[in-house]
DNA sequence: TTACTGCGACGAACACTGTTCTACGCGACG
DNA sequence: CGTCGCGTAGAACAGTGTTCGTCGCAGTAA
C-alpha cells in the first residue's frame, strides 16, 4: 500500500489501445468490424472484448446478451439501407425492386448477418423505416392491405434468405474454395444422375445451376411482384 | 485373468441400453430423436453419444462431422415427405401447393432442422426426389425451363424459411412463452408507433400480425404460383 | 477534506461445445 | 495360435457464452 511500491505493471499495459471508455456503440461497431472481416462465426464475446483491450465480462455491463449484441448490429446495419426520396406508386414494381436490391446489397456486404434477422421479428427503428416505406408503396399501388401486409413478410424473407446464401459463398471463397469449380462439380453430379429416376434434372443440369446470385434474386423479386400484381382489384397495371 | 475374477463392473453397466452395435443409421436416428425433443440446439455429439451409452469420440468412426450428421438427418427427414402418385399438370398449382404444404409440415414437425438446409445445396437422394417431382410438374405445366429451374430455388427457400420461423415459435412455446401474448404485445407496440413517421404500420398493426402460420405460408405459395403463371407463354391458364 | 456509496471494469471460473490423440480390446484371417 | 486391423472410448485441447465476486474510481454528502 505504500508509495514506494512500483506501478502495478499489468494494470497499465492492460490495453494496447486505450480508446473510448467502452460504450454500447463502440461494442456494436467493433462487432460489425469483426463481422465484416470474419463473418458471424468470428463474432464472439471474447473476440470483441479482446479487440477493445479488455475481457468478455466487461461487455455485459452494456449488452445483456450475445443475441442482443447481434440484434443491435443488425439494426445498425439496416440503417445503411438508403430509401428513395419519396414513393412513386406509378412505378411501384421498379421501386420495390430497387429497395430490395439495395437491402440485399447492404446485407450481403456484411456477411451472414441475416442469420440474425431470420430469427427475429423486425421491430428496430431502422427495420421499421424500411418496412413502412414498402408498406406505404404497396398500398398506394393498390395492393389490398392484408395482401400488402403478408407480402412484407415474403419480401423480408426473400431478402434475408438470399443475402444469407450469398454470404455462404463469400465464406467459402474466403475459405479458399474455388466457387466456379464447386458449381461445376455440382453440375457434373446432376448431369450424371440416373436418367430413369431423374430425367428432368439430369438433362437440365446446366439450366439448374445457371445464373449468378443477382440474376436469381431479381428473378425471385420479379415473380413475387407479378404475383402481387394479380391481387390489385382492377387487374394488372396497364403498360 | 482367471475365471475366479468377478465380472468387471463398469464394462457391463456401461450402457443402460445395450442396443445395436453403433452404426451410421442408429446415430442419425438418435440425432433425430433428440432434435424432435429439444431442437437442433440440443443435438450435440456428447448428447447423441450419451443417448447411445458411449462417448463422443465413438461417433466419429461413422460420421466425419457434426455438419455431416446434420445433413444426414435432414436427408432422412426429407424422405418423410410423401409425393402424389403422379404429376397432374392440368392442376399444377394445386399440386405444387400440396407438395409444399406437405414438405413444410414434415420439416416443422422436426423443429429447426431447416436451419441445416438453408445452408446447403440439396443433393441428397430424397431431396432430389422432391425437386425432380416439382421440376417435372412445372415443365409439364408449360413453365419455361429456366424459369422453372429458378422457381425451384424460390420454392425451396420459401419452405425452409417458413418452417424455420414456425419452429422458432415452437421453441418459444416449449420454452414457456405465451405465444398469443407475445404477438399481442407486438401488435400493441406497432399500434403505439408515432403516427407521423409510421402512419401505415401504426394504423394497420392488426392487419400486419393477423393470420396464422399456415395462412401466411399458403399466401406466399399462392403469390409465387400466380407470378410463375405469368411466365407461361400462352398466358394465364384459362379457368 | 474526508467518508461513503454505487457502478463499471474484469480476472477467474463454470459448464458447455466440436474435435483429435492414443491406448485398448476383440474379432477375423492367415 | 499369432497377428493384424478396426471400432471403441477415455482424456485432453481449444474454444464458446455467461456468472461471480472483487477492485478501483467517480460523484455525493457530511
Amino acid at each position: 500500500m505504500s508509495s514506494a511500491m512500483p506501478e502495478i505493471p499489468w494494470h497499465k499495459a492492460r490495453k494496447a489501445d486505450p480508446r473510448q471508455p467502452l460504450s454500447r456503440d463502440v461494442i456494436v461497431e467493433t462487432g460489425i468490424r469483426i463481422l465484416d472481416a470474419e463473418g458471424l462465426g468470428g463474432v464472439t464475446m471474447r473476440r470483441v472484448a479482446q479487440e477493445l483491450g479488455t475481457g468478455p465480462a466487461s461487455l455485459y455491463a452494456h449488452v445483456s446478451n450475445k443475441d442482443e449484441l447481434c440484434e443491435l448490429m443488425l439494426e445498425r446495419i439496416t440503417g445503411e439501407v438508403v430509401l428513395p426520396e419519396r414513393a412513386e406508386p406509378e412505378r411501384w414494381k421498379e421501386q420495390v425492386t430497387e429497395v430490395c436490391l439495395a437491402a440485399q446489397r447492404v446485407f450481403t456486404a456484411h456477411r451472414d448477418i441475416t442469420l440474425v434477422s431470420l430469427g427475429s421479428v423486425p421491430i428496430g427503428p431502422n427495420q421499421l423505416r424500411v418496412t413502412e416505406f414498402l408498406f406505404d408503396l404497396l398500398l398506394r399501388a393498390g395492393v389490398p392491405a392484408q395482401v400488402a401486409a403478408w407480402a412484407l413478410d415474403a419480401l423480408g424473407q426473400l431478402i434475408d434468405t438470399d443475402a444469407y446464401e450469398a454470404s455462404l459463398y463469400v465464406n467459402r471463397i474466403s475459405g479458399g474454395t474455388d466457387i466456379d469449380a464447386y458449381f461445376e462439380s455440382i453440375k457434373d453430379y446432376l448431369s450424371r444422375l440416373p436418367a430413369d429416376r431423374f430425367p428432368r434434372m439430369s438433362s437440365l443440369a446446366e439450366t439448374l445451376i445457371s445464373g449468378d446470385g443477382d440474376q436469381r434474386f431479381l428473378f425471385k423479386v420479379d415473380v413475387l411482384l407479378r404475383g402481387l400484381e394479380t391481387y390489385i382489384p382492377q387487374g394488372p397495371t396497364r403498360e
